[in-house]
DNA sequence: GCCGTTTTCGGCCCGACTGTTTTCAGTCG
């Protein structure tokens, strides 16, 4: 039976905290949370991964070693019996689900499923809400009145964010940014304020907001007041000396801390995280003698810390060049950067064109037509400053036209863009299509009217679940096609809504470098297609990359600065 | 249990906030 990567991260956070009741070796306990992290930050599906060949790629990647890799593999030949299993069983199950509530860590959980045998694992949340309600947990030594209300609240909040989509898109994320910094700078002791977390990263999806803002220490009480003033607010999370977090009525946490000029290096460097990047960032400075926080960098021995304006300066201390947030992921950037092996980004200004944008031309398509002309197109483009444009719109629809009919409407479209062309001298205009790959690697037009198209983008919209080996073969037979110059959407996720289609990724990252086939980069926020971490690994076999939009309008152009630095 | 730019043994990121406590444990980011 599939096992998911969630299911997966669950299984080994609960197995850390089977060790934590059970006061095994603390280290070994991090050593699961780690392995949990891990796969957390993993793009592909471990089981996949373990079904086709096996853990070695996955214990190559770090933070899963060899002993968690022989269980995980001993887990997914057989779960019952399994070493990991027997650990599980050595805790009531109840308790690793009410630690899915925020605040309800393993030893609560433990203390009230034990004092009250709570055994059932589906009623386990409203069980404890009728103790809850009949105050049987503020009696309980080590608890009282405001904890049980906690707890009670916290099953709340665990329930009703069930049925939500968990993070937001990118752009999503910019505006509520945006608004909360708004509503900051109303307070003129604010003196500099920045978004950092996952935003700042340009992460593909949002968990919460994280906001920085730079003030005079006398100020800060009336900052942080202000903040859990923030109109949107549903609950206050906690509030301190000087960092405070606030749930809105949407259900998205922000985070706010404040610091004095002198020390927001070393903030803007903490708050950015990841938190992997952060710790193996501090393991470094450890070697090295420097015990690093958000407030500076700590020499062990003396026990002086230093502070810094800014992170260049930051980084530029422990003998790094500065690594740039998006890389920030704690993947293998130390590394890099000690090696003075980091990859350059590509940067917005590198950007002279796209190839995959859809304009509103009369093609009647298969899909959504573009809503802004040619004209208006190009106009976006120039003021991007491209230098070429490729129009692909969809296919004219396969089952509402004749073959011929096809062609005609592609032969139709090829003279309005040559028209359009003899007006624009400064931009080269490329007359593309997107095409639908058919479940059976064909393409949904006629092969006579390849010859009318400069080039075409290939794309999969339907037919997702295939298997992984008829899926592959169907995407190497679409790129067979003479003028498939670009694998549209590779993946064909959308985020939150669809998952990755299954298919040999090896196989087709070495057949396009070798037929000199671009793979997109989408642009567009539901898609970030490619995946980050698949572009490193088409990387690694040498292809080539194309950054698109898939702007269905003209706005939709500048989305461009979702992928570029 | 993991891991290696002085290590294959001997370390392992760091601090804030909260509630229930009189000095700390639990949880989180």
């Amino acid at each position: 039976m599939h096992i998911t990567n969630k299911q997966l991260v669950h299984l080994l956070r609960s197995v850390a905290a089977a060790y934590t009741l059970t006061n095994v070796n603390r280290f070994r306990i991090i050593a699961y949370q780690k392995a949990a992290d891990a796969i957390e930050g993993f793009n592909q599906e471990v089981y996949d991964a373990w079904e086709n060949k096996g853990l070695q790629g996955i214990a190559e990647m770090g933070g899963i070693g060899p002993t968690i890799c022989q269980h995980l593999d001993e887990y997914f030949a057989k779960q019952s019996g399994s070493f990991l299993e027997k650990q599980l069983n050595t805790i009531p199950s109840p308790v690793y689900e009410l630690m899915r509530a925020p605040g309800i860590g393993p030893k609560k959980a433990y203390r009230i499923v034990k004092e009250f045998n709570l055994s059932n694992l589906v009623t386990v949340f409203s069980d404890v809400e009728k103790l809850a309600s009949t105050h049987k947990i503020a009696a309980l030594d080590g608890f009282g009145e405001k904890s049980e209300a906690d707890i009670a609240k916290a099953i709340r909040t665990h329930l009703g964010r069930l049925d939500k989509e968990e993070r937001m898109a990118l752009p999503e994320a910019f505006a509520l940014a945006e608004e909360v910094i708004m509503y900051m700078k109303q307070q003129s002791e604010v003196e500099e304020i920045n978004a950092l977390g996952s935003l700042r990263r340009r992460v593909s999806t949002i968990g919460d907001i994280d906001v920085a803002v730079v003030a005079k220490e006398s100020t800060y009480e009336k900052i942080l007041a202000h903040f859990v003033n923030y109109p949107q607010t549903s609950t206050i999370e906690n509030k301190g000396t000087n960092k405070a977090a606030i749930i809105t009525k949407n259900g998205t946490r922000i985070d706010l801390r404040i610091v004095n000029r002198e020390r927001y290096g070393a903030m803007l460097q903490y708050f950015t995280g990841s938190k992997g990047h952060n710790i193996k960032l501090r393991e470094y400075a450890l070697k090295k003698g420097f015990s690093l926080n958000e407030f500076g960098i700590k020499n062990v021995k003396t026990g002086t810390t230093k502070t810094f304006e800014n992170e260049e300066d930051f980084y530029a201390y422990l003998k790094l060049p500065y690594i740039v947030p998006e890389l920030r992921e704690g993947t293998d950037e130390i590394k890099r950067a000690i090696g003075g092996k980091l990859p350059q980004l590509v940067e917005l200004r590198d950007i002279r064109g796209e190839f995959h944008v859809h304009s509103s031309f009369p093609i009647e398509p298969s899909h959504d037509l573009g809503l802004h002309t040619f004209e208006e197109m190009i106009e976006t483009a120039q003021h991007l400053n491209y230098k070429y444009l490729a129009f692909s719109e969809h296919n004219p629809s396969v089952s509402k036209h004749s073959a011929p009919e096809v062609v005609a409407l592609l032969k139709a479209k090829k003279q309005a863009l040559m028209e359009v062309q003899k007006q624009h001298k400064n931009i080269t205009l490329l007359n593309s299509l997107e095409i639908d790959i058919l479940p059976n690697g064909e393409l949904a037009v006629p092969i006579e009217a390849l010859a009318h198209l400069d080039l075409c983008v290939v794309s999969i919209h339907s037919a997702f679940n295939q298997s992984r080996d008829v899926m592959t073969q169907r995407i190497l037979k679409a790129l067979s096609y003479p003028k498939v110059k670009i694998l549209g959407h590779p993946t064909a996720r959308l985020i939150n809504k669809r998952e990755e289609i299954d298919a040999d990724w090896d196989m087709i990252f070495k057949f396009v470098a070798k037929h000199n086939i671009a793979l997109e980069i989408n642009a567009f926020p539901n898609r970030l297609d490619l995946p980050d971490t698949m572009v490193r690994k088409a990387l690694s076999y040498s292809c080539q990359f194309v950054i698109d939009t898939d702007a269905h309008r003209r706005e939709d152009m500048q989305l461009i600065f979702l992928v570029c630095r």
